[in-house]
RNA sequence: GCGGGUGUGGCGGAACUGGUAGACGCGCUGGAUUCAAAAUCCAGUUCUGGUGACAGAGUGUCGGUUCGAUUCCGACCACCCGCACCA
């Protein structure tokens, strides 16, 4: 056998250590000659198949299963761009890895898969290759599903949906309509990126440097009339509900209460001095504590007295058109220097009339928050003390550091109130301010907002940085919004017994701007409520609200209704979510809003839909830049001995750079296909879980996936060259004193092993399972044991070792059962528990230090005594030679664990 | 600026609640096998010194607690991520 696989041809046998060319030299694998060579490119399709002619990964219903516990896997379904990467591969893998795992422990199992199908790429598409939408969708779909079935993952592709299927959107249009009538929804108006060329609505990311992206004309701000859903008014069960998010990671949960912005602080009225009769100008602070310290107020350049103001005021108009220019810039790089101008206009001192404020525009207030307008305290606020600096207004301190003397309080406060370009933001005592004099920063805020509360000018409030989710996007490839607009009875929801709003198929994008808008027939309907000629709404939804309840509807895909709410309650929460960080706030939070819209509207049971969060890191790999400075793909690369790097062609030196996360345009990938092709699945899998922790990137190397490889072909030599020797299938196990001491110890290593990999997996350490599997395999090579013991021992290694690949590779695991003699699959085998009795060994080994260095180890009973311990010990020669002679002064035993003598 | 995280061999990374630092993999070195290579197998591989037994140093840096610290505490440095004028 061995001679004859000697003669075999590897994928690596043409290769030139590091030349990735001619390492990916197909896996061409002659029957008969290569027994002893696992064969991935015929058993792995083979066992696809018997799985699937099986039924192995239908889901069971509640009724049909029989006790067990539902247990829920579900990955973050893909966007269907053309083809899987390899992050694709890891995410699908681990969530595989949990699917077969829990099914395996007795768990009814739903682990489904669909497709997040709408979206721009598929505009754009449609707009370079004349495609429309909808076909390069399907088929973009088609390809990947069965690069994912290659995949070999456990799913129940008959639950399988994409977001597009006209039979999903109904339903979504169908929650619309109820979080309609339910007052979920409402329509404001909303700044959008608009493009003057092209005539159309940019989402953000379309902008670049305040630009359109295939225009590159300068993008203006225009108010359009938008759809939102209003999560801030659910804001506050929202962060309250991270709390009960223990499965999920903390940085998540810090992410969104971060994102949420909870603050607490006050609204005052401020009414303008002289004879203005203007309304009160309402501002938010979250220290009315401070309002004695008052020197100024702002408003934002997009505040309507802003507009009002420069409506006469040519130069004001010049300012706010400036301050929005810059506003527009991405990401406000630079600090923007603080600006503003005054507006003339004066308010009065909510607590002393004779008091009277400057109102300016300024350009670090933002519209967005609060009420965009703010009273200033620059001694206690950075952002104020810059702009009173800059300005030349007045500085008063209002708090103090605590127990400050006579000299030293007069010291600070004089320093604060002219020079100091700090301003003091810590806790104090109140001074210089009237009635609150004394108080604490917390009791002075109290009393402020009590005070304001009782002069009917100003209340307590919290307010949130999150703002209401604008569902409304003007383009065609997305869920058309299910309203009607009548001219008489103004916005009339489509009757669900009309649903779906279907897209039109004939649609073109010669032109720019929304085909929805434009199509000569499909937006003219009757009004449903009076009849007369009416409007379709030609917007349609932002993607994330697909998103955001489609791991509802694969517990029941099938449903009339959106939910089926038996299927619902009995599936849902989803036990183990999976995905990217990149969506850690608003996939998961729209989600979890949408959880609770649900639940109000009857469709869910539940606020929470996800009660385990696992985010994992992406894949990363090496860069590489021609001497022209174009990026180069990994397969253009030669490696020389020395480590540097050629193309491939040209022969030309290439730049080696770091390693980044794979993306199209350093061109640093690695197609998933191609490495099924020439190793298989197992052994994609098997590396992508190996390494790396799955929270933390994982780099992709040629090496290491070779590596994987070739532990693919050992574990195969392994089985097949021990298979003959092992007992029959089914001999019953002997008594442990029936055990040679090597088959014993085997025999123990099997339990061990067993107890370490399935805590592992249920933790979700993969790497670590990883490496134990490959401990375990060293310790079976390495056994001595033989005999009708030996070959029991031997027997039960295997079969636990082939149990516990077959989530991580589960092809291998299927051949290889067949191996040692099972007429049934593996997927179908429960798994084992380990042994307690076996897991804790008769005798230790106990490191002994002097003064806490390691000298020697002895080994000794478990439970031994400590006096035994430390005359065994004291005995050692290493240990009397680093005593040398020295009193001993104290000696630590921790049994099972150490020895420490003090000298 | 604020918040969070991470620093361990040539590389990815192990080390349970403070108890033998470097499991496992990659890479590398030597050997066996081979006409030769590939594959495979065996041995070695933290660093420094020594032929060697061995000795010393060592988990980003500095300090602390402890019989004992990768682990706990304090200060600092570096990198990564999130938010970024949030009143």
């Amino acid at each position: 056998m061995r001679a004859a696989s000697a003669a075999l041809s590897s994928p690596f046998s043409s290769a030139r250590r590091g030349h990735p060319a001619c390492r990916r030299a197909p896996l061409i694998v002659k029957p008969g000659i290569m027994s002893t060579r696992y064969n991935a490119r015929t058993a792995e399709p083979k066992w696809q198949k018997a799985w699937e002619d099986s039924g192995s990964f239908l889901t069971r219903s509640e009724a049909e299963a029989e006790g067990r516990p539902k247990y829920y896997v579900l990955e973050m379904f893909p966007y269907p761009s053309g083809k899987i990467h390899m992050g694709h591969v890891r995410n699908y893998t681990m969530g595989d890895v949990i699917a077969r795992f829990k099914r395996a422990r007795g768990f009814n199992v739903l682990h489904p898969m669909g497709w997040d199908a709408f979206g721009m790429p598929a505009e754009n598409a449609a707009i370079e290759r004349k495609t429309h939408p909808a076909r390069w969708t399907y088929e973009n779909i088609a390809t990947m599903r069965s690069q994912l079935k290659a995949m070999g993952l456990g799913i129940d592709w008959t639950r399988e949906f994409a977001t597009c299927d006209p039979e999903y959107y109904a339903h979504e249009q169908a929650l619309f309509l109820d979080f309609l009538s339910k007052g979920y929804v409402t329509r404001k108006k909303s700044n959008v990126n608009w493009d003057p060329v092209d005539n159309t609505v940019l989402a953000n990311e379309q902008v670049i440097d305040g630009r359109g992206w295939r225009s590159g004309a300068l993008v203006e701000r225009r108010e359009l009339t938008q759809w939102f859903l209003k999560i801030t008014d659910m804001a506050e069960d929202l962060l309250a509900g991270l709390d009960t998010l223990t499965r999920w990671p903390e940085k998540v949960r810090l992410m969104q209460k971060n994102w949420i912005g909870r603050s607490e602080g006050a609204r005052v009225f401020f009414s303008f001095a002289g004879n203005d009769s203007r309304e009160p100008l309402e501002i938010y602070t979250t220290r009315p504590d401070t309002l004695f310290g008052a020197s100024f107020c702002a408003i934002s350049p997009g505040h309507p007295l802003a507009a009002e103001l420069a409506a006469a005021n040519p130069a004001m108009a010049d300012f706010i058109a400036e301050c929005q220019r810059v506003g527009t810039n991405e990401a406000a790089l630079e600090k923007v220097e603080k600006k503003g101008m005054p507006t003339g206009l004066f308010l009065q001192h909510p607590f002393d009339k004779s008091v009277t404020l400057p109102l300016y525009i300024a350009n670090f207030v933002l519209m967005e928050y609060g009420t965009g307008a703010i009273f200033a305290c620059p001694a206690h606020d950075q952002r104020d003390l810059d702009f009173a600096r800059k300005y030349d207004l007045p500085v008063r301190p209002v708090i103090a550091p605590k127990d400050l003397e006579a000299a030293a309080l007069q010291a600070f406060l004089a320093d604060l109130a002219t020079t100091a370009t700090e301003a003091f933001t810590g806790d104090g005592v109140a001074v210089n301010s009237g009635f609150l004099n004394g108080l604490d920063v917390t009791s002075a805020k109290r009393a402020a907002i009590e005070k304001l509360e009782e002069l009917g000018i100003g209340a307590g409030t919290v307010n949130f940085r999150l703002r209401d989710w604008g569902v409304s996007r003007q383009r065609y490839w997305g869920c058309p919004i299910p309203v009607i607009h009548c001219g008489d009875c103004g916005v009339v929801p489509v009757p669900k017994a009309e649903l779906p709003v279907r897209l039109p198929d004939d649609v073109t994008f010669d032109k720019p701007g929304n085909p929805l808008d434009r199509h000569p027939t499909w937006k003219h309907v009757a009004c449903p409520s009076c009849g007369k000629p009416a409007t379709r709404e030609t917007d349609t939804f932002d993607t994330f609200v697909d998103s955001s309840w489609y791991f509802a509807r694969f517990c029941s895909p099938k449903a009339e209704t959106p939910t089926d709410r038996a299927a619902v309650d009995y599936w849902l929460p989803v036990d183990q979510y999976i995905g990217g960080v990149e969506h850690a706030i608003l996939h998961l939070l729209y989600s979890r809003y949408f959880s609770r819209a649900m639940q109000g509207t009857g469709h869910l049971g539940l606020a929470e839909p996800f009660e385990g969060l696992f985010t994992q890191g992406m894949v990363t790999h090496e860069t590489y830049k021609g001497a022209d400075g174009r990026w180069l793909f990994p397969e253009e690369i030669v490696m020389a001995e020395d480590g540097s790097a050629r193309h491939v062609e040209t022969g030309e030196a290439v730049t080696i750079g770091p390693i980044e996360s794979m993306s199209k345009s350093k061109r640093n990938v690695v197609d998933p296909t191609s490495i099924i092709d020439q190793f298989g699945a197992d052994t994609a899998r098997w590396f992508i879980l190996s390494d790396s922790p799955p929270e933390r990137d994982v780099q992709w190397t040629d090496a290491g996936a070779e590596g994987a490889w070739r532990f693919v072909q050992r574990f195969w030599r392994l089985l097949t060259e021990a298979a003959p020797d092992l007992s029959p299938v089914g001999t019953p196990g002997l008594a442990l004193d029936q055990f040679s001491p090597e088959a014993l110890a085997l025999h123990r290593t099997s339990h061990q092993t067993l107890a370490a990999l399935t805590d592992d997996i249920e933790n979700l350490r993969f790497n670590r399972a990883v490496a134990r599997i490959y401990e375990f395999a060293n310790s079976f090579s390495a056994s001595k044991a033989d005999g009708p013991d030996g070959a029991w021992a031997k027997r039960e290694a295997l079969e636990f070792m082939v149990i516990m690949i077959s989530p991580m590779m589960p092809h291998l695991a299927e051949e290889s059962w067949q191996v040692l003699g099972h007429t049934s699959m593996v997927v179908d085998t429960a798994w084992p528990v380990a042994d307690d009795a076996l897991l804790v060994e008769d005798s230790v080994t106990i490191a002994v230090q002097v003064n806490g260095k390691r000298r020697d180890e002895i080994v000794i009973a478990r439970d031994a005594e400590k006096a035994l311990i430390e005359k065994a010990a004291l005995a050692l020669e290493k240990v009397e030679k680093a005593i040398d002679g020295k009193p001993v002064r104290k000696v630590i035993i921790v049994p099972g664990k150490i020895v420490n003598i003090v000298v």
